[in-house]
DNA sequence: TAGCATTTGTG
DNA sequence: ACAAATGCT
């Protein structure tokens, strides 16, 4: 009486454009749908396990009232998968792929053992919108560099269009005696702000995207570098995990392109940044040693410095370099940070302090809501030059240029830095030039500290460390 | 193969 | 204007 499939959920916490339930959903048998919290997963940080149950418990009641219910169990997912497909009789396990070292050795294992036990072992596309062992070079390899690849992407047919979502499961009436309760990840009282502007879950996902067309969209291009701007998709945690896909929201700015009267400079713009995203898994796959190793080896010989202190001023927003400060601070408090600031903050770690990438690349991940297991090492790559499109001095970024630059009116700056309230806009990103003014900084103990390493002598020595690896 | 591209800063 | 290296066609 082999009928039931069990539908394993991990990064695809949606019902729409989910190919894979919607496959169990239409083989007639009854559905199994789980959560495992697997030990061998590169552990989570505090906001994204509080975004993760959030997001869980939504699935699980959008599940109900379809007709199934969600489990959860925590262990080997080999094991677990084994037991279960035992115990329900299950003759089927179908899941949505992932990209990244792990995940794929893992599924392979899982897929190769269980198919040996004469379990059908399916799993489909529901997180990008093109497949990466299918983007080639003319020399028949995989890009290394964005925009080749992208103009690739473009050439390619275009993306399926998103799978409807299964209004009927048919469930399944038994327990088991593995399942667990939903764990609770509670949040800090230091994180106060992560609950304020987020609503975890698929029908969030899809307001944020209604939200962004409506408000973001128009000025997306003009003003997506401008942290004080609402231009931005704020979709990042969302797509972490999978509450919508790169295919629900190219489809729907496809239809606003035809209906509304948007630039094609913007709608471009903004699904360049969809293809930064999937370049990152494209990359992830083909070299999956990145997530730990420099995609160029003569990175290897690059004289990090090994500074705790200096580490954690950084963490904590006590750089002296407000705009640098500002993004530090808006990560710890609301488990986010905007993109621009992202690439200032991660620039002054490698390149003014001489840190690793790999403990900026650590932190951001135990902090950000929407740490992604490929963007993020991506993105550290990207800023330390250690990728293929190396150009080091082209990013050395200039905290105090790039504060005049994108924080004009210091409103940025100042929400997150309380301390700069009053700080005129002339100082506001070099304030140690006003302390002989009365413009009442506190730069005493506990107060606005002074930059911990000078801006010019930190960006030659960084342009002498990069010489030094020069082959 | 030579030309193009490449989320910038300095003088 | 110039600071460089690499991938790509």
């Amino acid at each position: 009486m082999s009928n039931s499939v069990i539908y394993w959920f991990r990064q695809d916490l949606r019902l729409e454009d989910n190919p894979a339930l919607l496959h169990a959903a239409q083989s007639g048998k009854s559905v199994i749908p789980i959560f495992i919290f697997d030990p061998d997963d590169r552990p989570i940080g505090m906001a994204a396990s509080w975004w993760r149950e959030q997001s869980l418990t939504k699935l699980g009641q959008a599940l109900k009232k379809i007709g199934a219910t969600l489990n959860f169990y925590e262990g080997r997912p080999l094991e677990i998968l084994q037991k279960l497909t035992g115990f329900y009789g299950a003759d089927e396990i179908v899941w949505n792929r992932q990209y990244d070292g792990y995940s794929v050795a893992r599924d392979k294992e899982i897929k190769q053992t269980l198919s040996d036990k004469g379990i059908q072992c399916s799993s489909f596309n529901a997180s990008l919108l093109f497949e990466p062992w299918l983007i080639k070079n003319k020399s028949g390899s995989h890009f290394k560099v964005f925009s080749p690849f992208w103009r690739q992407c473009m050439a390619e047919n275009a993306p399926e269009s998103p799978f409807p979502r299964p209004t009927k499961l048919r469930g399944h009436s038994d327990t088991d005696p593995l399942q667990i309760s939903l764990p609770t990840a509670p949040l800090s009282d230091d994180a106060d702000l992560i609950t304020e502007e987020w609503t975890p879950g698929e029908t969030g996902a899809n307001r944020q995207l209604e939200k962004f067309i409506e408000e973001g969209l128009a000025i997306y291009a003009e003003f997506r570098d401008f942290p004080d701007r609402p231009a931005t998709s704020r979709l990042s945690p969302y797509l972490r995990w999978g509450e919508i896909s790169p295919r629900q929201i190219w489809s729907k700015i496809q239809f606003v392109k035809s209906h509304e009267s948007f630039s094609e400079k913007t709608i471009t713009k903004f699904l360049a940044e969809i293809g930064w995203r999937e370049f990152s898994y494209h990359l992830i796959f083909h070299v999956p040693e990145m997530a730990t190793q420099n995609l160029q080896s003569s990175f290897n010989d690059f004289p990090w410095e090994r500074n705790e202190e200096a580490l954690q001023q950084w963490k904590e927003g006590k750089t002296g370099y407000p705009l640098v400060d500002a993004g530090m601070r808006e990560l710890r408090r609301t488990g986010y940070m905007h993109n621009r600031v992202r690439m200032i903050t991660a620039s002054f770690l490698i390149k003014h302090l001489m840190i690793d990438w790999r403990a900026g690349e650590k932190y951001f991940w135990d902090r950000l809501l929407d740490a992604c297991p490929a963007n993020n090492i991506a993105g550290w790559q990207w800023v330390a030059g250690s990728g293929a499109d190396a150009a080091p001095f082209f990013r050395i970024f200039n905290p105090i240029i790039q504060g005049e630059k994108f924080d004009p009116q210091g409103a940025y700056t100042k929400r997150f830095i309380p301390e700069l309230a009053h700080v005129e806009q002339k100082h506001l990103f070099s304030p140690w030039k006003a302390k002989s003014d009365t413009v009442g900084v506190d730069f005493q103990e506990g107060g606005y500290p002074d930059p911990i390493v000078e801006h010019e002598y930190a960006r030659n020595r960084a342009l002498d460390a990069f010489q030094q690896i020069r082959r």
